[in-house]
DNA sequence: GTCTATACAGGGATAGAC
DNA sequence: GTCTATCCCTGTATAGAC
């Protein structure tokens, strides 16, 4: 339902209404991202918009997917450097702090899939458990001292990159890269 | 603007009005939660809610407020027992359990809040100035090792319990009163 | 497959009558 | 102060033209 069957046309015309909502949700913010404003950035009706997402949350979640794989490549990236996720993390975050509109998509989003009739819950309930265990992995690796319980670990540092993204919407003088790297040092200490 | 210059029958309204919504949350949670709903429950118009509440998103922050004295109470009531908000807090969390069409509520709106021009913004910034503040001043009472920054340590935890609800939201097996507990404890270890 | 036109149901909010 | 009628916005479904 996402991208298959779709001539080259049609993928190009996919691609333009993902860039226009990123652009549109860092410009205006996702509150104010709508379907009827997207089609007049390229003066097209909202209905064809829904050919090519069936819905504006999946739009939404398709933004988040793309975000998500930039930050995949970056990982992929300097893992040939020998940096592993947790080292990464920190410098992901701090940049997302460069475009405030999909912070507040994520977080509000997020809030939002909890429910479960919501077309976004399973991705970000799979979403939240990949995350975890990716961080969960990492730590263990690191040797994380025994009879402390990576699980949990992780579950925590995830739970705190998630709050504190929330108060950096807020107060903006947080830096998101240094307190997260703060937690996983004290999680060594 | 909220509750002033109420007749009885006006107060009595805007109570039943605040009562309906709080129903409507809890039973089929916030995001279907409507103006109109709430009026059909009481058998009024949509317009006379914005009547008693400026904008939905008032009626909503109401909400919220309400839910937060009742909070206090109980930890007004636990400090006779010569407990502080340290040892109240994560049974609060917890209690909130009970009820997670109000979790939903209070993450999703927190997270929509975050934009400057939301009418609850203002809101939100002082409650969680307000918090942090509460939290510091009792760790700085249980003296936390001196070292410790307790502006941070209370940062760090008021996000851990804000990403650890939405969590919850989405895996009920969580125990929010327990993971806080520790985090708590780990402070003085 | 791609796209336009149109219609609908639902939302919040406003103006103004009682 | 209380309430009604109305407005304009939204997402979305459908029919059908190219």
């Amino acid at each position: 339902m996402t991208s298959r069957n779709l001539s080259p046309k049609g993928a190009r015309r996919r691609e333009e209404i993902l860039e226009a909502a990123m652009r549109s949700i860092g410009e205006q913010g996702y509150r104010s991202t709508s379907l009827r404003g997207i089609g007049r950035m390229l003066d097209v009706q909202p209905a064809q918009i829904l050919h090519y997402f069936a819905s504006r949350e999946e739009l939404l979640e398709t933004v988040i997917r793309r975000w998500d794989e930039r930050s995949e490549r970056v990982v992929a990236e300097r893992a040939r450097g020998d940096e592993t996720f947790l080292d990464v993390w920190p410098d992901i975050n701090r940049e997302h702090t460069l475009v405030p509109g999909f912070v507040n998509l994520y977080t509000s989003l997020a809030a939002e899939a909890t429910d479960p009739d919501h077309p976004s819950h399973v991705f970000f309930r799979e979403r939240f458990r990949r995350i975890r265990r990716l961080v969960a992995v990492d730590l263990a690796n690191r040797g994380l001292g025994p009879g402390v319980d990576v699980g949990r670990a992780a579950l925590h540092l995830v739970a705190f990159s998630d709050g504190l993204q929330l108060q950096w919407l807020i107060d903006r003088s947080i830096d998101l890269g240094d307190e997260l790297t703060f937690e996983i040092a004290r999680l060594f200490r």
